[in-house]
DNA sequence: GCCAACGTTGGC
DNA sequence: GCCAACGTTGGC
């Protein structure tokens, strides 16, 4: 399994929005970034994400995982844009800041840090845990911790 | 709301 | 294929 991040506006989409969708959950449309894109074909089904508010918040809120293999966009006309769908899976109990993230020094090489600008982007495994345990949550059985 | 960073576009 | 202009993102 493969973990990363999707950075959502919240007053566009937010968390909240995410878990409404349910179980069928989400196209993750909209994105024109190449890396993004490339981020998004590369992931499988069962793949899971942390879901970041960019603009307002500023925090990892919530795991989501993925749960369609990419395919074309709905939203765009050009056809060299894909995208995931993604569902919300677990609430992260105390969402874990971008300022968290970046006094963190285990995290220091994080994307969220380095490419702030990438929208969709890869987690390691260990930033992924980390990041888990700042949150309170469990990774494994994402119960909190 | 500002502006730095950075990706994309398009003229040459 | 270079690079200036431009648009967008996103933290502050």
């Amino acid at each position: 399994m493969q973990y990363w991040l999707f950075k959502s506006e919240p007053f566009k989409f937010s968390w909240d929005d995410l878990v409404s969708k349910g179980k069928a959950g989400e196209e993750w449309d909209g994105v024109r970034n190449y890396q993004a894109r490339n981020n998004m074909r590369a992931m499988k089904v069962g793949d899971r994400g942390f879901f970041y508010h960019s603009n307002k918040g500023l925090e990892v809120v919530g795991i989501c995982e993925v749960c369609a293999l990419s395919h074309p966009d709905s939203t765009a006309d050009d056809p060299r844009w894909d995208c995931v769908d993604i569902r919300a899976i677990a609430p992260v109990p105390h969402p874990v800041t971008l300022k968290d993230v970046k006094a963190n020094e285990n995290l220091s090489d994080m994307s969220l840090v380095n490419s702030m600008r990438l929208s969709v982007q890869p987690v390691k495994e260990e930033e992924w845990k980390e990041v888990c345990r700042m949150g309170g949550i469990d990774p494994l059985t994402l119960e909190p911790a």
